[in-house]
DNA sequence: TTGGACACCGAAAACGTTTTCGCTAACGAC
DNA sequence: GTCGTTAGCGAAAACGTTTTCGGTGTCCAA
């Protein structure tokens, strides 16, 4: 039951600890003879290297740490699975920590995952993350940092991210072609960049199209990710426009499903009478009825990339090859659907 | 830029490293005057404990494995945001693992954790996982196992779960109740345990209710954690019994919404026409139309009961003090809705 | 003057690795 | 014989802690 060490393996064989640990690295300058021995007698003892000392000796852990604002949301669990695969397919093991939104919950989280030892970290911001210093403490430690979809611009790291500005281009031009002119826009917070960005492609995309800006058709909806903020900004854009808007791009699903319902009950076919376009591919928006338009953000390669950069840029960095930080921006797709 | 120790504390006091850690620990026998000296140090020089050091000679990382079948699903991704929760409150770490539903990662996976030198182990069980060596190999190894929602019956450690039965019997009755006879179930794969139990629950309620248990009212969905799956079940639901089916109870809420979309479609109203049940209260269910009666599992809390008594036995388990093993039911609820 | 009591500190071992550097024995060449 | 080479192994240091077990020095009482 005793724990089976180095020693006990070599107490075993009369040898030394040295010349164990050499034979089940295939050191050159052992019997091979002796080497078929001890890799015989390690397995039959089931021995696995403590890996507290190797990480002791080695200072490296293998293992990255995670920090997301929020578990229980479709995007973020996507990219942790994401990241979950490219860590085990290099032998990393995953740390993970939640934020809740919360800035200095997340300084503090930083700071445990530094005193663990990891190889690296991956964060994603708070909404609310202002001040910048535990990033930076991150790369004075020499630990690798990656940053991916809440980003701060100011920070020296390798970044992974969607264009968001294009992407709602992207979504509002193609309910400009299918002809609708008097698109509404329910926009998010202030705060994220990622609301701005997409509001930004929102009115550039009228702008080319030489669709008149109207910013009365422009909802603020800052009770962030509740869709009867979507329902309730839907009832208003009616009275306020009545026949005059045709269709309604959201900053994301959630908006857009609350919309939907308001629309379904109220008995304002969509598409027909008019359009609707989300943002996200929420795994519930292809089976809403009608199914919802929307953009993926593919967030499964998100996680999938963070890890593999961050995986290359330990690597690099433990055998003291310089690299440049990255900047990667993962393909969006828009998803058509039946809501426009 | 050099990594702070207890060595450079004590040098730079003119101290001993036993010295400086035995401030730090505030033990007795320390002059309060160095404690102070040696405190004020440490925090000026941003002193941290080498977590590797300290677990290889303390032999306790404070971390916990957790392995889930599948990242993105509500129910899971709400159980570790109940275990991350936990865990931070007792300053634990938490790996996690994703085993994708397959045995043989499950195994591996339960390896590294161990290799790992990790104090407990959480794990919801493959529903393909038959075999359970590596369940009793946790144990041997003394380090502590906890298994939720998909657990092992025959394996000795605590386990938290729903009565899956008394839940499926709550809400079937909820049906009779309302008036319902002729109910229908779409029921899961035969392999977890817990669609057989929703199963039992929803016959148990029929005979109870002197309700003829009808076999061609019950329909196989073993494709699992599909929603077509429940459209084309209630779409043969209809042909095969026509009028002479007034409810429908699903073994998981995917399952209602498709069905739920097929009686949309096919302007079947519900609940008027047809009464509709889930079960899990997915995030989802609140915004469908009509919304979703179902089965909340308290997912939240089964995480964080998880950790919790985890950590208990953890802490027996370091202090010598024996313990039971605990089996935790948690509480389902019934949330009525506009389906029924 | 001696003894004990006490306050304060340090030496050293231990946790389990990895890796450098020698050491020995053997052997071949001269 | 001697020298050099090589093959094979081990000693020992190092990674950074924690903790036991003394060891001082001081002070007071007898």
């Amino acid at each position: 039951m005793a724990k089976v060490t180095l020693k006990v393996i070599a107490n075993q064989l009369g040898l030394s600890t040295s010349t164990v640990s050499k034979a089940l690295k295939d050191y050159s300058d052992i019997n091979p003879e002796t080497k078929r021995k001890v890799i015989e007698l390690a397995k039959e003892l089931n021995y696995t290297p403590n890996s507290f000392a190797v990480s002791l000796r080695m200072k490296e852990s293998k293992t990255i740490g995670v920090i997301i604002p929020t578990m229980v949301h479709f995007f973020f669990s996507s990219v942790i699975d994401g990241i979950l695969k490219e860590a085990e397919n290099n032998n990393y093991m995953i740390f993970l920590m939640q934020s809740n939104e919360n800035e200095a919950l997340e300084k503090k989280q930083v700071d445990l995952l530094l005193s663990k030892g990891v190889d690296g970290i991956i964060i994603s911001l708070t909404n609310k993350t202002r001040d910048f210093k535990h990033l930076q403490k991150i790369i004075d430690n020499n630990v690798s940092l990656i940053l991916f979809d809440k980003i701060a611009k100011t920070i020296k790291c390798s970044k992974v991210l969607i264009d968001d500005r294009k992407a709602a281009y992207d979504a509002v031009s193609h309910l400009i072609k299918k002809g609708h002119n008097r698109i509404a826009h329910f926009r998010g917070d202030l705060n994220p960049q990622n609301s701005i960005d997409r509001f930004l492609g929102y009115k550039k995309a009228l702008l080319d199209h030489n669709i008149e800006f109207d910013s009365s058709l422009v909802y603020l909806c800052d009770n962030n990710s509740d869709f009867s903020d979507g329902y309730e900004s839907a009832k208003k854009l009616i009275q306020d426009h009545g026949d005059n808007v045709d269709a309604v791009f959201t900053v994301n699903d959630l908006l857009a499903i609350g919309a939907l319902n308001y629309f379904n009950e109220n008995n304002i076919k969509v598409p027909d009478r008019i359009a609707l376009f989300g943002f996200s591919n929420w795994f519930m928006t292809e089976i809403t009825t009608p199914s919802l338009s929307t953009i993926d953000q593919n967030a499964y390669l998100m996680g999938e990339k963070s890890a593999k950069v961050l995986i290359q840029e330990i690597n690099c960095m433990h055998k003291g090859i310089p690299f440049e930080h990255q900047k990667i921006i993962i393909d969006t797709e828009l998803i058509i659907r039946n809501s426009c």
